[in-house]
DNA sequence: CAGTGGTCTAGACCACCCC
DNA sequence: GGGTGGTCTAGACCACTGA
């Protein structure tokens, strides 16, 4: 890449160096190949390695690149499409085997959640965690609020795991009447970093998925995807539009 | 909070000021009040300015702080939740003041619209540039891009927003077949930014939306919502779940 | 004008990875 | 080990707002 100066205009120095870098990354640069480090890229371009940094963390937002602390910055490959419904698969990952269950456990949800739930305040539901996998990478955690009302039968076994899938098999026996979501940013927790294989406050696209049944609200999926690496898509509305590559 | 790890783990200053600056803004602050400067709450909690905005810049991101050059930092209202269909409104803004024309030029539409639109490359077609407006306040600015094939009587007037409003009257006289919807992060370029008063590089949702009609991609919309301030929602699935508050 | 947030610098040390 | 990115500091100056 050359090393182009950088005039003095009113754009930020910062903003201009990622324009530059991300020309660079189309016409120079093949995906999952390094970088040349934080301190010489910011030799060669004459800037603080703070004002590197910041053009560095705008190419990794848009997906553009990978920075792994101890090993490098690497060009990322194009983002993954998630498919995120609503689909024919109604239920949370019903013939599905890209979702794995971790655990689940009785907790009293966070106040937004019980909003969406409609249970009174202090009420114990079931959170199944979930991980999504997308070729082998883990892409979303899932945190699955499911109200001990909605699934009766569930069977109360010791391992969270099993006792997590068996609350999913008994909400697949109920008949979906209908679901909604909605898509904001967020910034990882401190356990989903570390499930999503990112550093605390990575940003995230948080989809929450409200479940109905019984004419009520039945069940509530908070999901975490990581926005570096996905693009959410939305299945066709309409069967005819199968043919677009 | 009683559970404390075996081994104190080093928590990133800024992270944890983040926590501590969240917790404040949940019990001691009103939406839309001032907070201190930013020189005067580093000193407040003996870290260096750059480490604070650390934290200040993790909270805007999540849509609970709001700054302004010049003015100040404030405590931010909820995400406003803006429904991004597939609704009733087939056709792109119909039946809805929400979407303002600004102008129509012909382009050669960038490389993955070329992809979804499978026109040939560097064919030209209608880009209508829209704003949406939410509470007098711009939420999302749009690229709509229909090919010349799509509306063929569209008129050729010489004022940009009158061609624009008359290419998407052209379109609502086609037969929606289908649309299907993407969702990822971006960070807002220069004029995308000025129109959503914000700074470059500022955190966006892109929603890139396919229409479907006679039997092909009609038009591609790709539109641009501010990450901060908005929340996408998805409309019910199913016409039963309606009663949720 | 004074005060705010935005940009930038030149250092330092730390946590992590791989050889 | 040596090399990487991640965190943090203590300054400086700039661009913008509003009185």
């Amino acid at each position: 890449m050359g090393t182009t100066q950088l005039e003095t205009v009113p754009e930020p120095k910062y903003w201009h160096l990622r324009t530059v870098l991300s020309e660079a990354l189309d016409s120079e640069f093949a995906v999952g190949e390094v970088l040349p480090n934080e301190r010489d890229l910011a030799a060669r371009f004459g800037v603080a390695r703070a004002t590197l940094r910041q053009a560095l963390e705008q190419l990794e937002l848009e997906g553009r690149l990978q920075r792994r602390r101890g090993v490098g910055t690497t060009v990322a490959p194009p983002r993954i499409g998630v498919d995120v419904g609503p689909a024919d698969d109604s239920w949370p990952g019903i013939s599905d085997d890209t979702w794995h269950t971790d655990d689940c456990t009785d907790v009293t949800p966070p106040v937004p959640v019980v909003r969406l739930l409609a249970t009174s305040p202090g009420a114990m539901v079931h959170a199944v965690r979930r991980t999504r996998f997308n070729h082998g990478q883990p892409v979303a955690t899932e945190l699955l609020y499911v109200p001990a009302a909605t699934v009766p039968d569930a069977a109360d076994s010791d391992d969270g795991a099993t006792r997590g899938r068996s609350v999913l098999r008994e909400l697949r026996q109920l008949q979906l009447e209908g679901q909604d979501r909605a898509v904001e940013l967020g910034s990882a927790q401190a356990d989903d970093a570390r499930q999503l294989d990112r550093l605390p406050g990575a940003a995230v696209l948080v989809v929450t998925t409200r479940y109905f049944a019984s004419g009520r609200t039945a069940a509530v999926g908070v999901s975490t995807y990581r926005a570096d690496t996905c693009r959410l898509t939305f299945g066709e509305s309409d069967p005819v539009a199968l043919m677009a590559s």
